[in-house]
DNA sequence: ATATATATACCTACTAATGGGTATCTTTTG
DNA sequence: CAAAAGATACCCATTAGTAGGTATATATAT
């Protein structure tokens, strides 16, 4: 049986460099080749036929990441697509799911678990984070639409812009504007921001 | 000459991992120590006195690879601290020199520089990131009272909160405002949130 | 089918933020 | 010394955001 072929994305020099050297030592493992940015990780996966493309979500624009696994799928390849996140992220995990990703890892996960996780997908498993029920903060759901109005917040859009863009009354906007900061416990819309990054949401 | 300890300080245990692995294979270093967080890494120091203390600068809780750095300074201790940070950040990169930092790197350095830095420390040197005049966007310099009062705006207090913590009239906190969305080329607060982090800011 | 959740949109009222202006005082720089 | 930069504080006007209310329609779930 040949090696397993691993392609790496990620726009830090240092984590490609550092997963070269895990998987340096391993016999069943060979990393074929690696990309800093989406243009790079597309020409190398279609060269290089990886069985894995190991792939940091967030990068410099936003959830680039979902971007390539949008790319392959739609491409019918081969590669399995394994995410690689900071944060545990119910929304994008789902999306990921969706988009028929094989796997999602927190960058904090041990490399036994990652070695792990990547011979189970090779064998046709999926291996996707889930939280152990650490509801000592019970989770936050937003509706869809309070999601729309939360991904404008962030992008510094105001209240008057988001409802041309959602063709709603900006009076509604505000309801759902209120609405968020209840449900997150804020008063103001950078304490929403920070909030949200607490809870690792805008990546 | 013996091999050149390292203890690593990192909230995400795959770069941890990570660079076990890229110094595993190196026959003048040795990695004798880890640690997730502030209280496990002076222990880890305390006891195993490494040459090298490589510490992730943000972590969960702000930037606290600095007060790291700070606790190692004030008691007195061998061990140099080599700072790892994801963006370069000119303030703090002033204040790991001011508070006897051996060294500054990016975390999308390849490995060879890091090792390299590493060795060049351990001889007595220093190495600190310099941003190699990428003057496409030239430098936004704050001045001290507007480096106060960003820090309280991204905290998410408002003008009046703002001029009670500084003592002065927010009057005077809405012309910071107004001076720092002037220079930053920003029209709101969370546009210059965005701004912030784009200059890799608040870490 | 009745209750719940979601989305919609309006109301009032108040506070905060934005975008201008002028002016004074101090410190630093040439 | 004169000029520039920094910090202070006020003026004006307008827009934006916050905090609460009611109300309606629709879809979803019990």
């Amino acid at each position: 049986m040949s090696r397993i072929s691993l392609f790496i994305v990620d726009d830090h020099q240092i984590i490609i460099d550092g997963l070269k050297g895990l998987f340096g030592p391993l016999e069943d493992f060979i990393i074929c080749g690696e990309a800093n940015d989406i243009e790079s990780a597309t020409n190398g996966i279609l060269n290089l036929k990886p069985d894995i493309a190991l792939v940091d979500i967030r990068m410099p624009n936003g959830t680039e990441g979902l971007k390539l696994l949008q790319w392959v799928v739609k491409n019918k390849l081969d590669t399995k697509v394994v995410l690689l996140s900071m944060h545990h992220d119910v929304r994008i995990i789902q999306d990921a799911k969706n988009w028929g990703a094989k796997g999602y890892l927190l960058k904090n996960t041990g490399k036994d678990e990652l070695f792990h996780a990547l011979r189970f997908i090779v064998d046709g498993g999926v291996y996707f984070y889930e939280a152990q029920e650490e509801k000592h903060q019970q989770e936050i759901v937003f509706t869809p639409k309070e999601l729309e109005v939360i991904r404008l917040i962030v992008e510094g859009y105001s209240s008057s812009e988001i409802s041309q863009k959602l063709s709603i009354s900006d009076e509604t906007v505000k309801v759902h504007r209120r609405n968020i900061r209840n449900k997150t416990g804020t008063t103001n819309t950078v304490e929403l921001i920070n909030k949200l990054v607490e809870l690792g949401f805008p990546y």
